[in-house]
DNA sequence: CTGAAAGCGCTAACAA
DNA sequence: TTGTTAGCGCTTTCAG
């Protein structure tokens, strides 16, 4: 803002506005006529020591003048702690989920004046070696863990002995706090809301894979028919392939099951049902309602009509996660957090 | 590997394994019989230093022993450059494209022995300025700014004097050097596609939003008529807003325009058109042959039949512009570098 | 309320 | 071929 008048003492200072490039912590001292002890103090805001308002104004003068910017990692070294958090990432693009856990992270560890050293790892092992050794050596004050889809996994072993939370994943031991979504309770809210609307035969298109998913969610759609005083009629359930074809290809026997509503697995199963009934010329909700699980906004929003889903907490994952790794153990936290999988109404019911 | 007895010196070593914990250049030193710098020497095989082949094993075996880990503030700060590339980014998880580029830098950047710091601002300035504050805290050697889509964008201005490089974006008066997607080649590959099946009457649904991606793809569908010896139909262009929405509700125009295939300018476009079809029981490739744009994963290969379309190069995007950062403005390295757009083929046409 | 000084762990001349 | 020795920029007692 001001013109600036660099030192006399340092010769060909470039020119016309502050230079950051160089500025010291010393170069501010010596301008504010002060200390290099209480400028430090004041840019931290040290309580332990009670800087004079006057001093304090001349410093900050000094650095407004300077355009100074403290160096981090003298600040890291001098004090011995690092404002760095790892999150490995075992994918970042394949899908949306993994970059909202990273968002989450970073909104989180940034409000807390801590940035995020992201390594996505693409599943490669080797990768998520060095990966480690990276944050390991900028001394990250602790690593979460991440896996863009609900699954147990193996804390490597590099990982012994540092503090590590798990992220959208857990170790069968819980050797490791994990932040994790709530799959059955998500199951229960998807089927509610079609309990709700009425409905008594309603479907349910499981994955054919083994997963916390599959398993959660069934124990929720058990659930809500439970609690609604109904009970699951056995012939309405199905397995098929977590994706567009397996909802396409099981159409037809959902159409036969006498069902008037279904919750897919997943919205990408729901998106292939969609495809079926279309060339039937059926409708959705009025032939059959639909509700899937996940929210992936490019298809739940987009599809006709939009579809009622359940969201994957993927942001707040994130957030909790570095608030487990923050926080630390506490005292009335357990080594799983479950975090809820929000209802999310749209047309298809 | 193998039981280590700690120095006889330091007091209270805990347990079993090494203990990475606060072991330094120095205690390295200490238990090979060397002095620091030799160890520092082995430890970058720093090439202006011949250390014999004994003293080399000794220092790796104390290093192995000790379970040694540099600390690459201190490192940083002795040497004065610091291996960090700022990525800021716009969005993260809003699509995968983000995801995409930051996949690419991070794994260009890997290979040369740099660690991205990224942040994501969503389009929030205030997010923004304090990210670049973050970076220049850090002492990055560059930054790379991008954007989730192909854009013109204004260069912040805390990022003047600094090493910045666009990507996915670029700065209306060239002030920075950017790295963008080849959108008139790829507007000329979907087309040529089409021809090369065929067809004479292609239809062109452009986006309504004025930006690079419209201009450059309609001028590539002109490009690939000129040099297929044909002209275009001004009939067969229409313009629709660049989402499910558009593609659906423009469809019935297409249709009565007698073209037999349709190039669409984006992947969502394509299935808004796809849903109509199938609601009127007409089919993709025989009634109207379809192309997209985006190459989006979730929807262009799970389509009924799987969509042809050109891809995004974002990944290449985001290794370019790394490559840029580090290998400097170069010679033969025009302001904008323009990536490629690949054509996928599937079932579409 | 403010300053002096001893490092944090590592690099890089310069000596030996 | 290897060791000595200044710092890098900042924090942090401990004095004054």
């Amino acid at each position: 803002m001001t013109p600036v008048h660099q030192g006399d003492e340092d010769a060909g200072a470039p020119a016309s506005r502050p230079v950051a490039k160089g500025v010291t912590l010393r170069d501010v001292a010596a301008r504010a006529g002060v200390s290099t002890a209480t400028v430090s103090h004041v840019v931290n805001d040290n309580p332990s020591a009670r800087i004079g308002e006057g001093t304090r104004e001349r410093v900050r003068q000094a650095i407004a003048d300077l355009g100074y910017r403290p160096n981090i990692m003298a600040k890291t070294l001098s004090s011995g702690r690092s404002q760095f958090i790892g999150l490995v990432a075992d994918a970042i693009a394949t899908t949306p989920f993994a970059g909202e856990i990273i968002r989450g992270a970073q909104s989180e560890a940034w409000k807390r004046g801590h940035v995020l050293l992201v390594a996505n790892t693409d599943g490669n092992s080797a990768a998520e070696e060095s990966a480690i050794e990276m944050m390991l050596e900028h001394k990250v004050r602790g690593i979460l863990y991440s896996s863009w889809y609900h699954r147990e996994v193996a804390v490597p072993e590099s990982l012994a002995g540092h503090d590590v939370v798990l992220v959208n994943c857990f170790a069968a031991d819980d050797s490791a706090r994990s932040v994790v979504p709530d799959e059955r309770q998500g199951g229960r809210s998807a089927t509610e809301m079609l309990i709700e609307a009425g409905h008594r035969r309603i479907a349910f298109v499981n994955t054919t894979t083994a997963s916390p998913a599959r398993e959660g969610r069934m124990a929720g759609y058990h659930d809500a028919f439970r609690s609604a005083g109904l009970t699951v009629d056995p012939a309405l359930v199905f397995d098929a392939p977590p994706m567009q074809e397996g909802g396409y290809l099981i159409a037809e026997r959902i159409l036969g099951s006498g069902a008037t509503a279904v919750f897919c697995h997943n919205d990408r199963v729901a998106m292939g049902l969609y495809d079926y009934l279309r060339e039937r010329g059926l409708r959705v909700p009025e032939d059959l309602a639909v509700v899937g699980f996940d929210n992936q906004e490019v298809i739940a929003a987009h599809l006709h009509p939009p579809l009622s889903t359940v969201g994957l907490p993927h942001f707040r994952l994130g957030v909790e996660g570095v608030r487990a790794l923050l926080d630390g153990p506490g005292p009335d936290r357990s080594p799983r957090t479950a975090v809820a999988c929000p209802p999310v109404v749209r047309e298809s019911i």
